[in-house]
DNA sequence: AAGCTGAAAGGGGTTTATCCTGTTTTTGTT
DNA sequence: AACAAAAACAGGATAAACCCCTTTCAGCTT
């Protein structure tokens, strides 16, 4: 059996008792885990963390006074992007989860988890990256298809419109004037005229803005 | 032991070959499934499918002759929104993947697992309502991450602009003209003159379009 | 207090965008 | 070929957007 690195953690939570237990446990269920610091909140972190010994991973709760764990993922993404982060929070609205998610974070634990879940996280993260479980991956994908829904009508609106038309709404979504416009399609500026009135009444947009606006949330263009 | 309910199943996938193979061996591995009929593209399962006799999941395949996964899953969204949907494809874009995940397919699964997790995939989905593997919400996550980069740099542009511009931003990315904006805004239109000019040259754009999808791109609005 | 600075406002003019009412061309049908 | 419908195009008018340059005024500096 080959000697394994220690893996070096660092805790962010508010509440000294929570973090003194994780401590404790953390070194209960698996001798790999080596403790480098622990803050209370960002400004903490901010302080204690190093550039020449930087964790593996930083657990991190959400809610903490100062400065909370999003800001905290933000600064980190910022200034040490190579450092994992596994939250382990109380919040479970799917809007959080999927914030942090997006922020990059490599794993979501709820607070009420098993010690043994939270060492096959950690070794999870540091073995293939990242520890999802069913239920983040279930908000996540919630998440997804919240929208999914709208875009079928998406596909409607498409039909609605000519394909010149659709030529027009992308040029449209541009900088370009209406002759400019006219130039690139080889058509009279008056044409564009028409083609802008017609979708002014198919999409219900009453302006240039509107226009761009609706293309862009109906995803009609690519940004 | 209660008796079980069979789980009405569909095939939609244009190799005879291997639908044929996936249908003894799914009556193999769970005697629970029943497969209510076999479709080789999208155009076959819309007449085949009935709106009395809905199967519980659809297995199904992305690369198809026709009418492909894509495009069948949309079809079924819209006038089956109830059926589950089962991809089982060799496709492993994560564009690909993701796209199907974002049209609310509940599984996904390449055509090299074991037949035991393909009957594992379809009683997750019939009891949790999903199943995702780690290499699926690896993806997943992996794509949702890959623009978070860019949302730091839009934090830069924020503070480059006043609070009163980034108002301004907002009304601006609306239909209302520029007098309606400074009206209210309670300033005069030559003002909103001051702060478009501003922003023009902070953002680099020549247009109110250009400010709009500006604002939009870096989601300094809110659609 | 004189001088400076930045936000707010104004004057006045050019270019685009928007709107309305037509006419000509093209296209598809029978 | 005759006809209907759709697409392309025009003239002309007004509102909105865009641009340059000046003025006012409150808050600050020195």
């Amino acid at each position: 059996m080959q000697v394994r690195q220690p893996i070096n953690l660092a805790l962010v939570d508010d509440h000294v008792l929570f973090r003194k237990g994780l401590v404790s446990l953390i070194q209960m269920v698996d001798d790999d885990f080596n403790i480098l610091f622990e803050a209370g909140n960002g400004i903490e972190l901010q302080k204690k963390i190093q550039k020449d010994n930087q964790p593996d991973i930083i657990l991190m709760d959400i809610n903490m006074p100062g400065m909370d764990g999003f800001e905290t993922v933000i600064w980190l993404k910022e200034h040490f992007p190579l450092v994992k982060i596994l939250i382990v929070s109380m919040i479970e609205k799917e809007e959080s989860i999927v914030k942090m998610l997006k922020l990059g974070v490599k794993g979501y634990l709820s607070k009420d988890v098993e010690p043994k879940e939270l060492g096959e996280a950690i070794h999870s993260i540091i073995n293939r990256g990242f520890y999802y479980t069913d239920f983040i991956t279930g908000k996540l994908v919630h998440s997804l298809q919240d929208n999914s829904q709208e875009k079928l009508i998406k596909t409607k609106a498409l039909n609605a419109m000519s394909d010149r038309e659709k030529d027009f709404l992308q040029l449209a979504c541009s900088e370009m004037t209406y002759n400019e416009i006219a130039a690139k399609m080889f058509l009279s500026p008056k044409t564009i005229d028409g083609y802008r009135n017609a979708l002014f009444e198919k999409l219900n947009v009453k302006s240039r803005v509107g226009l761009a606006l609706y293309a862009v949330k109906h995803e009609l263009v690519k940004l």
